[in-house]
DNA sequence: AATTCAATACGAGACGGTTCGTAATGTTTA
DNA sequence: TAAACATTACGAACCGTCTCGTATTGAATT
């Protein structure tokens, strides 16, 4: 994703980079992801319109690398040894994100824009989605000594977040703890695995 | 939500009603949601403007209205008796929905709509996801024997419009028949319920 | 029964305003 | 000296409102 480095000429302003990031955060956090724009973003950031456009192909992609600066690109996969704790762990971590308006905001920009554009929806499946699917296949995985399961793993993984996901998007419920111990519960009972 | 009956003026135009939601339809169908306007809708059905804007308060109004037209709005529940198969049906229905484009379509931009729109979602949550998840839950506690149960009612609706939903909308993946029996195991696990 | 009248919907399209993404221009910086 | 920069202008599209003249309906009046 990162672009041909220019040897020759000005160097790319990472304070500009910054400006833009912080800005499309505030402006989300304000008004919502409807209200945000390129033009506002520029506006607001005291950057040039075409510096925008210069470096990011849709305000979408403004917001899901102001979404990984603010999450950290590495969370470390919990590994205890036993599957329970593993999983309760990860779900922990998840949900705790899942919390944050702000990084609430963010995610649902994001479900929204990859449902108007495919060429994102492409690059948020792979920047994100994928990622944390691997995290969650790497721990049901790991342990899997119960053969054959009449579950698949990639099913399971669908259910763990597509209940956060559904509950981002669709429901405007708030995560409680409670629905740790559900999950785990429900994908480490013998016959699910 | 049924406007005034007006005793005096003209009535009507049912044949403007369907035009437009076809309209809708078609241009989603083609070109994406991202490319839906009301002066489209308006264009492309013959129909003026003001009367699309005297009608639905917003196009993603328009598009819920073509999609509870195109699922047939009284879906009956299953009931043979039994928990298991009274699931298993519930769920072959809910996924050939999510098996036919044009349905999966219209979903994803009522959904992109309700993150961009908060009146909006509420009423797609009271018109739509509201019914399904009651008839689920009818299901779910028709024959429930069980108690005390470690995963709350609504956690389980939760794990099957999750699946469902995350897999429209953020996966690329197709729903295959073995996902309608993995989903009836895990719900109707003894510890589960 | 025939006519008039008020109310409302209709298609068409003009309107002023906003935002979009691109392009042109000159300045700044490595 | 090449590339990034901020600024500004541009045409296109869409927004929501409004007006026009016409069509359709039910109620009131002959």
């Amino acid at each position: 994703m990162e672009r041909q480095r220019a040897t020759r000429g000005r160097a790319r302003s990472e304070v500009s980079r910054q400006a833009v990031l912080a800005a499309a955060i505030q402006i989300i956090g304000t008004d919502g992801y409807a209200a945000l724009s390129i033009e506002r973003i520029a506006r607001e950031s005291g950057v040039g319109k075409q510096t925008v456009y210069r470096w990011w192909p849709t305000k979408a992609d403004v917001v899901m690398e102001a979404l990984l600066h603010k999450v950290e690109v590495n969370i470390p996969i919990p590994d205890t040894g036993a599957l329970e704790s593993d999983l309760r762990q990860f779900l922990t971590t998840s949900l705790r994100w899942g919390r944050m308006p702000q990084v609430v905001e963010l995610l649902r920009a994001l479900a929204a824009e990859a449902q108007l554009n495919s060429a994102f929806a492409e690059r948020f499946r792979a920047t994100f989605v994928d990622h944390r699917r691997a995290a969650l296949t790497t721990i049901l995985t790991r342990n899997d000594d119960r053969n054959p399961t009449p579950v698949r793993t990639s099913t399971l993984v669908d259910v763990v977040f597509g209940v956060i996901w559904y509950r981002l998007l669709i429901l405007p419920t708030e995560f409680d703890d409670t629905l740790v111990t559900e999950l785990t519960t429900l994908l480490t009972q013998p016959t699910a695995r």
